[in-house]
DNA sequence: ATGAAAGCGCTAACAC
DNA sequence: GTGTTAGCGCTTTCAT
């Protein structure tokens, strides 16, 4: 550790275009060509401003040059995820940010948690920064006000879940037909009680997963499994006690589709605690590190969020490209992949 | 999906400070009055000021007024990770956003991918963006041009590897010391074969946590095993081949030591898949999920991430606070979590 | 309590 | 090939 104090104020103030310009002895119109490397410049001239801004270690204020610019933009988006500490979201960032950056945009990110008002207001923190565009999974249930964002030409995509009184562009999974084929398979193992650990039911996308496991349930003939739903989860501790709670009732089921991720963690860990691992099937939505290593593996349908993300990011851009034609909604097929978990059938 | 043509151009273009103005039948320095707080305003004047902000949806545009605020803050700042896709990075970003958000501050979060060429451009995209500061994970191994940044008032914070060249603030991990115990913790169970799969030596925590190792084994009185070193391992899948190749050498080792979570990951993989979980001891770096559901159990070195990136938040805001103090190194413990794959004895 | 004018760093439009 | 001027949306300064 050092005793040297770090200067409290700038030692050299940022150069800016002017300070260049006064150095390569030019004008600062010159400079600015140089910079945005167009034509009507000389090579000697070129080379005395580049070696001014090497000089100076001059960076363009890109927000500065925007504001004048005639597209306007800002080279940046604003990107809502649930957190950027999911796993699913965190594959979704990270697959915008590829193609961001490819297109010399930057990414803001940032975490609703669940909660409408923080959401609404990240949103609004991003208009304040005139992003180009946005990428957004939305919790909220009233998604109207961001059609005034869209009417100011700021494009909008939803990921993983639909909008909700607009009409935008949007990249999802078929919820319906992944927890149907989760749960037939189930079924087909002998399962006549199965729960489902489903997320909170103001998210469409949960009411979607609970559709495609009831319908499959009726389509095998098993309607009295419906007191088998439990609803509202969104946390793996929630899991882990409803898990101990279903298996301590009357009638325990003997298979478990869980909603999501987090869901499916706790759940895990609930019948790993009862030891029930290799008794009790499961299958859960999205894909889980260490799944394949896990006594039994975890059956699970995965979802792609890298492609989801990129797919989203790659609309993105075409509408800020001018495309201008109406509103897309792609969906991206999950698999179900088999490790063990999903293939247990019920005692006798 | 509808056939409603999204419209090319806005709308409706956003509203000005003027436009709100002139709709208030005010001046505009009054509109900035009233989005600022400031005095100065009768009621019934913001009143008609607040509902002209309604009207037309007008959000201010931060950039146009950082340009000629006192303060000149983008009230943004730029955070440098290996991926925002991995884990620790993830839950780092998620704890620097949460402060941030409570600083009216936007994070920039993007991903070096281990490319140290990259990493330069996005320090560059960052800077011309004028973020307020810097949070990064250095790949690279010459930082003194980020010096230039901190000198033209930037603040920088490093995290979880050391500033190299530039004196700077940073939070870091006892690497040494963890990896000391770790290995030791092998080295009690009876282990005189402890292999250590080192990630990229080129990062100063690499080097550390292999002298943890060597020192470990050195005060154990088993300099034999330096032939046991793997180093420059960066992925899980280095990871697993690596973990093959050691088994199958003639003299395998019954223990590892891991030097990363998707390194752990990999060598976990490998260890399951030619069933030797319950035979070869295994300690990681980094806490995994799902970690406490294997069996057995994977006992790790926990890093707090959160933590890290909570306090590394807190510095950079000291400093754009004002703070003057000298370089400030954090040093954030981590703790040895016994599971069961780090309590297995040798053979015989 | 209010507003007019200047200017932040840059690009657009148009000189020369 | 080069420079000058105006102006983007806001805050600052200073007048009223």
């Amino acid at each position: 550790m050092s005793d040297q104090e770090l200067s409290p104020k700038p030692t050299k103030p940022r150069a800016t275009i002017r300070d260049v310009a006064a150095l390569a002895g030019v004008g600062i119109k010159t400079v600015s060509r140089v910079i945005n490397n167009e034509a009507n410049v000389s090579p000697p001239t070129r080379e005395r401003v580049r070696r001014a801004v090497m000089t100076l270690n001059f960076q363009p204020h890109l927000g500065a040059g925007a504001l004048r610019r005639s597209d306007r933009k800002s080279y940046t988006l604003g990107l809502l995820l649930d957190s950027v500490d999911n796993p699913f979201s965190a594959a979704v960032n990270r697959a915008v940010e590829k193609i961001a950056t490819a297109r010399n945009t930057a990414v803001f990110a940032a975490s609703s948690e669940d909660d409408p008002e923080h959401e609404r207001a990240l949103v609004a923190a991003f208009t304040r920064r005139r992003v180009d565009g946005l990428i957004v999974t939305m919790i909220g249930t009233d998604h109207s006000y961001l059609q005034a964002e869209q009417e100011q030409g700021t494009p909008i995509v939803f990921v993983d879940r639909p909008p909700l009184g607009v009409l935008a562009d949007a990249v999802l999974t078929d919820n319906f037909n992944a927890a149907f084929v989760a749960t037939q398979h189930l079924i087909r193992q002998g399962h006549r009680t199965i729960a489902h650990l489903g997320d909170e039911l103001s998210i469409a996308t949960a009411r979607e997963r609970r559709h495609g496991f009831r319908e499959a349930l009726k389509a095998a003939g098993l309607p009295g499994s419906e007191s088998q739903h439990t609803d509202n989860i969104r946390s793996a501790s929630e899991a882990f006690s409803t898990v101990h709670r279903l298996m301590r009732s009357s009638a325990p089921p003997t298979a478990l589709f869980t909603s999501q991720n987090l869901v499916t963690i706790g759940a895990i860990r609930a019948l790993h605690q009862l030891g029930l691992q290799q008794r009790v099937a499961i299958v859960g939505f999205d894909d889980l590190v260490l799944a394949d290593v896990l006594k039994p593996g975890i059956t699970v349908i995965a979802q792609d969020p890298a492609r989801i993300g990129a797919i989203a990011a790659e609309r993105l851009f075409a509408r800020l490209d001018g495309d201008t034609a109406a509103p897309q909604t792609v969906i991206v097929p999950s698999r179900l992949i088999t490790r063990g978990s999903g293939e247990i059938s019920p005692p006798e």
